[in-house]
DNA sequence: CAGGGAACCGGGGTCATCCCTGATGAACAA
DNA sequence: TTGTTCATCAGGGATGACCCCGGTTCCCTG
């Protein structure tokens, strides 16, 4: 049986080349239908319920994501692959945040297409080379990570950080006092001390502000 | 130019085998160290500088992931392919985001291997059909969010869930009793055994399973 | 009907958390 | 020298978290 395709993408003739390379070239594939807006596209996929759909990224009318937010609520088993000229890391990151299951650019092969829509088709994610990297790179916790600062933040001691760090990590105080080699009534101070700092009530709104700072 | 292979895997046996493996097939990938360990594995990634690291995703002392988080700020050239008996969403969701570049289980065939570790090397992610989708699932903001299911998540009841939602959000008891319209006491009982069956012994470390596991 | 699980509520206890008011010595700057 | 900040520590008290014991209804299933 057939993938079926649908394909969206704000030139018209641009499309009429997709569907006739792939049409041509194998069984495997077979376009259902095709739109040139995103109003178009979600109608047209809610209409023809496609395997696949190809997706341009940039398009008036707030492009490809845009599409992905309207039919993946409704729809969700159609799967999208996201077909563009762009290789920058911002439109990639952005159409698979949003639900693409795979981003290759314009540049590809006719065959390569094909063989990258009944990989998507099957489930799995299908990148151009090098472009994964991207949503890898947004996803892991940098190392470079941007150092983020507050006021708050800034406000604290040193030793206050070496104990918020622990207490973020849900240690009691008296593990936090054998760490640092202090006094329980040590730590409980600086306790009180970053609690009035950061406006917070109690430790565990403290490890939340702390987890959100990337502070552990 | 060969590619530069460290193996790390708990078992001897195995490197053995992924070593012959890959020297005995082609050229195009060298193999110049391995370790057993996470602390061989740091210090014999800081001296060989490979350019993939094959990395089991189970070992003792903190696994695949201790080492990423080790070596990925003093030598950030080193890619890392993670190969792994495990095919469970929550390994590839972790060492991914710890840093690794691709993951494959090891049912995977040598030539496969080989082809996986030059891919890599070139910048391309790598994975084995179906896996991808997982770091996707996680990194999309799904609204049919992939729904986890754990063997302890199974045993609470309905208003066990209730409770822990609130509780993992930081909410005091008391706030928890009006919220629900239930005494202080009802709670602490909620409370009680959910920690029970969770195997955890307080809230903050519950509030962290929790959130791994979307439930707020 | 008997049994069991879920949800509800209590008493009474231990320990941790958090706040308050203190105190000391060291480092540093005006 | 004097004042300030930091880090250290203490006593005492109020509240919360957590545990163990007990109990009650309700509902579902065998």
């Amino acid at each position: 049986m057939s993938v079926r395709v649908f394909l969206v993408d704000d030139h018209a003739l641009f499309r009429a080349g997709v569907r006739a390379e792939l049409d041509s070239i194998t069984e495997e594939v077979e376009v259902v239908g095709e739109a040139g807006s995103v109003g178009e596209a979600v109608a047209g996929i809610a209409h023809h319920r496609p395997d696949v759909v190809l997706l341009d990224v940039h398009m008036p009318d707030g492009g490809g994501a845009e599409v992905l937010r309207q039919i993946r609520t409704k729809i969700p088993e159609v799967t999208f692959l996201a077909l563009s000229v762009s290789d920058a890391a911002e439109d990639v990151i952005n159409v698979i945040r949003a639900g693409a299951r795979g981003y290759v650019t314009k540049t590809i092969s006719s065959q390569e297409l094909v063989k990258a829509v009944v990989r998507v088709s099957e489930g799995d994610a299908v990148f151009s080379p090098r472009l994964a990297g991207f949503v890898l790179d947004a996803f892991a916790d940098r190392p470079g990570a941007a150092p983020i600062s507050d006021p708050e933040l800034d406000l604290l001691t040193p030793r206050e950080r070496d104990v918020l760090r622990l207490l973020a990590r849900g240690y009691a105080y008296k593990e936090i006092a054998s760490e640092l080699f202090i006094s329980v009534k040590t730590v409980e101070t600086h306790v009180s001390s970053v609690l009035r700092k950061t406006q917070l009530s109690n430790r565990y709104e403290l490890s939340r502000w702390a987890t959100d700072r990337r502070l552990v």
